[in-house]
DNA sequence: GGTAGCAACCTGTCATACAGGCTTTAGGGA
DNA sequence: TCCCTAAAGCCTGTATGACAGGTTGCTACC
């Protein structure tokens, strides 16, 4: 991927990455030792150590003292960073982020109440309503509010789904709040979470259509709570 | 982001994009260099480094020799390491990475006929133009292809989409062919060239639905195609 | 006033050193 | 013979110093 940067780390990056697919690696073998990887690329242990240290980064693999690297499990760690480098740099906006994510999770909730375990219906239902249980205290609400989106996701039974899902959840976190303090009553706080379990429930009855259309219903509000608050 | 993973390394990143928080600091802006970094967290200059590269890896900000680090333009180098990562380490499969296309790219055919501007209209008909001129030419025809996907999603006037469909690219380069083979006569493949075309036109037009219904029948055919090929 | 060249700064890479974590193994005790 | 312990040997984390080569800005000369 991309030109091959000069630059011996770059290289070693590629290396490493092209060892992993050779080999035929799965999440937790290890990798090469640093002094391992030195000698075969013939460079100095700094140059590996910045490879490595580049994919630890990344999260596509694991590092601590004293043990060799391992292959990472599939983590959002770089998406999310990219996101909200976008975001802080102005090169993305938040209802840019909201258009991507009612694209995606009005597919995941679909899959969802296609695929979903009866645990997962009972993860996705139980985060509803803790949402609800909780309402007073809107740190928590977020909270479950981001679990409920990411159980859904993970119920759709497609990691790339929940890995992008999880990816804008660094965002909401620092939106969230503004999102809710325009529902200034507490009657349309109650109506969000609402908005929720109707969701939650139509995955329950495995319903697809009905989910998609409340959570189309939910980002729509949300997008609307955003624009009322003046964000861009 | 994530837990403060003990190490030194990580509190410098986590300096870093900070200080390119607080400072606002746009694409292009400099940032300090390693020995003011070194002085202000007070670390050796490796960790500085290793944290400097890692977003570098990351491309979330860019490096050369002699020049200090400048804040990166939004890049989707990153993702399309995940990715990648995911596929080579198999925690997820080309079929999935196809229904997360399909869902992403029904949304940015729909923008783009909707938005696109003349020249973006253009770009996106030469693309499959090109695909056309170029049919004995099973490489060339991928990037064009690659090239029209990439040109949808700019015209959807999103960059989050632009992102994530750029991040499949890779994988798409890898898995092609598979799906070029499949289509054995010329008559297969013009058709599926055809489908591009269509798409084209639909945006040219600005028909929204229209275009949507074809890139999902583009999809469709693909997925099976693959699925044929017995890719799992 | 313009320009060439030098000085200062910056990143890229290397070598070395040492602390501290982990694993394995050899040895001793039961 | 078996188990348990402790030392040895790898391995990573961090620091320091050195030098090459690129970049930039300033200075002194023309």
């Amino acid at each position: 991927m991309s030109e091959p940067s000069p630059g011996l780390v770059s290289a070693a990056i590629q290396a490493i990455t092209q060892h992993i697919r050779s080999e035929g690696l799965a999440p937790g073998d290890p990798l090469p030792s640093e002094a391992a990887m030195t000698r075969q690329l013939n460079v100095s242990r700094t140059v590996v150590r910045e490879a490595f240290r580049s994919l630890s980064a990344m999260r596509l693999i694991d590092m601590s003292a004293g043990r060799r690297a391992t292959v990472a499990k599939l983590d959002t760690g770089a998406m999310s960073m990219v996101i909200e480098h976008g975001i802080t740099t102005q090169q993305i906006s938040v209802q840019q982020v909201y258009d991507v994510r009612r694209t995606i999770e009005m597919r995941t909730v679909a899959l969802a109440a296609l695929r979903r375990t009866d645990q997962e219906a009972a993860a996705i239902s139980r985060s509803a309503r803790l949402m609800r249980e909780n309402f007073r205290n809107p740190e928590a609400v977020m909270e479950h509010d981001i679990a409920f989106h990411e159980a859904i996701a993970a119920a759709s039974h497609n990691p790339v789904f929940s890995l992008i899902v999880t990816a804008f959840s660094g965002v909401t976190r620092r939106t969230w709040v503004i999102g809710w303090r325009t529902r200034s009553s507490d009657e349309a706080q109650l109506k969000m979470i609402k908005g929720h379990e109707d969701i939650a429930d139509a995955i329950l009855k495995g319903d697809p259509r009905l989910a998609a259309e409340h959570m189309a219903e939910h980002f729509d509000k949300s997008v609307k709570a955003l624009i009322d608050a003046g964000i861009a």
